[in-house]
RNA sequence: CGGGACGUGGCGCAGCCUGGUAGCGCACCUGCAUGGGGCGCAGGUGGUCGCAGGUUCAAAUCCUGUCGUCCCGACCA
């Protein structure tokens, strides 16, 4: 590709828009431009890019035995409904009418389709195990769009969902998808971790999720400096609990004036966050819920929500608060409560602990569980945090951020249910089917590989994603001779499959020396001053080694460039 | 949804407090010059100051509303 000809509006500098790295850089390199919040437009230099992400997912899906197919981005309401999503998936699934004023959504996700699509064809045993993927785009309507391509509303998804006849099976294709996704992140070169993940809305019984590893990562993940284990922070279990060896003391009531908080009562009362126990209230498929966890630590949802095996759960509005209680907000307690109490296992083995008194500006010293209020659940219902021991061998944690670039789920019996999608076994006997789901963010990826791979010039693409392998950069084009050795340069390394971009700008070549730099393509060739030797420049991206050979030595050093990499 | 900020030429910004000629850098165009890191000189094009209303002799500037964008959080996953 000529530079001259090539649409490529690169930029001195970014938005202000543009907070993270990745984002603009994409913008700078005239890889990606925005059409509104979440909405991006691909240039060619980005769509090149994403295609090489996408060719390297295609290669290891195909390899695995994955087929291709493209879904419908438009999805009927009904479908929906017979999953139950229409209802459950909330704001973020985008809906709209069409002329006739049927109800339809762009497709966030296709479980619906594809096992609407499956329902229909597959009969027997004998038709299974099938393995379908697709790359396209997918809408969200996210609350909150933000970091260029990191969380789009808009976005193109590869995701592809298995189909067999039982679990036994199904374990066996989620292992294969698994080591397929590591390759496929390995193969875009990037630091990556498998961690255990929530479900989420797309439910089923277990996933992993495919994290790289960055400061501007939105998801924490944990991991052991001892063992195996690594699990999202929303996942990871706790285990480690002590058990207090204090002796009971009275309960007692103290006045404590408008102090509500952990913090304010701590330092009111002069004690540590340790001995105080938060009283959270919810609506768990509506019937009141008092949650316990102790002051220094932070409820985790969705534990509670798995622990408890219900629906929904939402924390409890002011006005119910008030009459549970009989007290304002900020002074519950599980003392003299009449709901139902779940608490923390840290709270097991408290003694003596700080709670509300359910009694406006009171508080309750002393109080010890089993003595002053019965719990009904103990459970694993909150965060995990520094200092926490690992959940498998008790050695110490690690807390880091990832982009989550893949998700594995195992789906189970989910969707086939849902939407009666069954075949006959060898007895004739009807089965659903066993379904497992994956994703990659493919744009999501790239500004991964971005975020990890860049220094103070710009981008510096891995070879394999790189959307020119090639910077072929000729000095001064009014030197005749420079002029002609680049065009041949150009054309015979055309014609031996190179990707090349030729820079032949008219333009100082300090533009050409800090667009090459910004693009981030990993080989360089300059042409100028050596060539009056006969000699020309070779200069990788990344690590800046630079070579003067000889003209006829330039495709031997090539191959052994993208023999033995760029680094 | 709560909190914060911003909207002035393609990009980055100043001007607004204290109302009165719309400004700077980059980019772009022309000419000259230059050719190893966003190079120099000279000249030039381009903005109803997000939109609507109000106050005023007069609004980029003050007031109200509205739309958009970004950040933090909540929510969602």
């Amino acid at each position: 590709m000529r530079f001259s000809k090539f649409f490529i509006p690169t930029l001195k500098e970014a938005p202000s828009e543009a907070e993270i790295t990745s984002h603009r850089l994409m913008l700078r390199a005239g890889m990606i431009r925005k059409l509104s919040s979440g909405i991006y437009s691909y240039l060619p230099l980005g769509l090149m890019a994403i295609r090489k992400v996408e060719n390297i997912i295609r290669e290891e899906m195909n390899r695995v035995g994955a087929q291709e197919v493209l879904l419908p981005l438009v999805q009927p309401a009904e479908l929906w409904k017979t999953s139950g999503r229409w209802h459950r998936y909330g704001k973020e699934l985008l809906r709209l009418k069409d002329r006739h004023n049927r109800e339809h959504c762009l497709g966030p996700t296709h479980e619906e389709v594809i096992t609407n699509l499956v329902r229909y064809e597959v009969r027997s045993y004998r038709d299974l195990p099938l393995n379908l993927y697709q790359i396209h785009t997918k809408f969200r309507d996210e609350i909150r769009p933000r970091f260029g391509l990191m969380r789009c509303r808009e976005f193109i998804m590869k995701d592809g969902y298995s189909f067999d006849i039982d679990d036994e099976a199904a374990e066996e294709t989620y292992k294969i998808m698994y080591e397929a996704y590591e390759r496929i992140f390995d193969r875009c070169g990037l630091v990556f971790r498998v961690v255990e993940a929530e479900t989420g809305t797309i439910g089923g019984s277990f996933s992993h999720e495919f994290m790289a590893v960055s400061d501007v990562g939105e998801d924490t993940i944990v991991y052991c400096k001892n063992c195996s284990y690594a699990a999202n922070i929303e996942r990871a279990e706790v285990k480690n609990y002590s058990i207090s060896e204090e002796k009971q003391r009275p309960i007692k009531e103290v006045y404590t004036p408008g102090y509500k908080t952990v913090e304010e009562v701590t330092s009111f009362l002069n004690v540590g966050p340790e001995r105080i126990v938060k009283t959270i209230l919810y609506l768990s498929d509506g019937k009141p819920l008092a949650a316990l966890v102790r002051g220094d630590h932070e409820i985790n949802e969705s534990k509670l929500l798995r622990l408890l095996g219900c629906e929904s759960l939402n924390l409890a509005p002011p006005d119910v608060i008030k009459e549970i209680t009989g007290a304002d907000v900020g002074f519950a307690g599980p003392v003299g409560i009449n709901i139902k109490i779940v608490a923390d296992n840290a709270i097991k083995g408290m003694r003596n602990f700080i709670s509300g008194a359910n009694r406006t500006d009171y508080h309750f010293m002393n109080i010890n569980p089993g003595r002053d209020f019965k719990v009904e659940i103990f459970g694993d219902i909150r965060f995990i945090k520094e200092g926490d021991l690992c959940p498998k061998c008790g050695g110490e944690l690690e807390f880091k951020r990832g982009i989550e670039v893949g998700h594995v789920f195992k789906l189970g019996t989910k969707y086939s249910k849902a939407l009666r999608a069954t075949y006959l076994d060898k007895r004739g006997k009807e089965q659903y089917i066993v379904m497992g789901c994956y994703g990659i963010g493919v744009g999501r990826t790239l500004a991964a590989i971005i975020e990890q791979n860049h220094d103070e010039h710009g981008i510096i693409f891995p070879l394999s994603v790189a959307p020119f392998s090639i910077y072929l950069l000729p000095i001064d084009l009014k030197d005749p001779e420079i002029l002609n050795t680049a065009e041949k340069i150009y054309k015979k390394l055309r014609e031996r499959g190179f990707d090349v971009l030729y820079d032949d700008r008219d333009v100082s070549p300090g533009i050409k020396f800090k667009d090459a730099d910004l693009i981030g393509i990993p080989i360089r060739i300059t042409l100028g001053r050596y060539l009056k030797e006969g000699k020309i420049e070779i200069r990788l991206r990344r690590s800046g080694e630079t070579r003067i050979i000889p003209l006829n030595e330039l495709e031997l050093t090539l191959e052994k460039i993208f023999k033995y990499g760029t680094h």
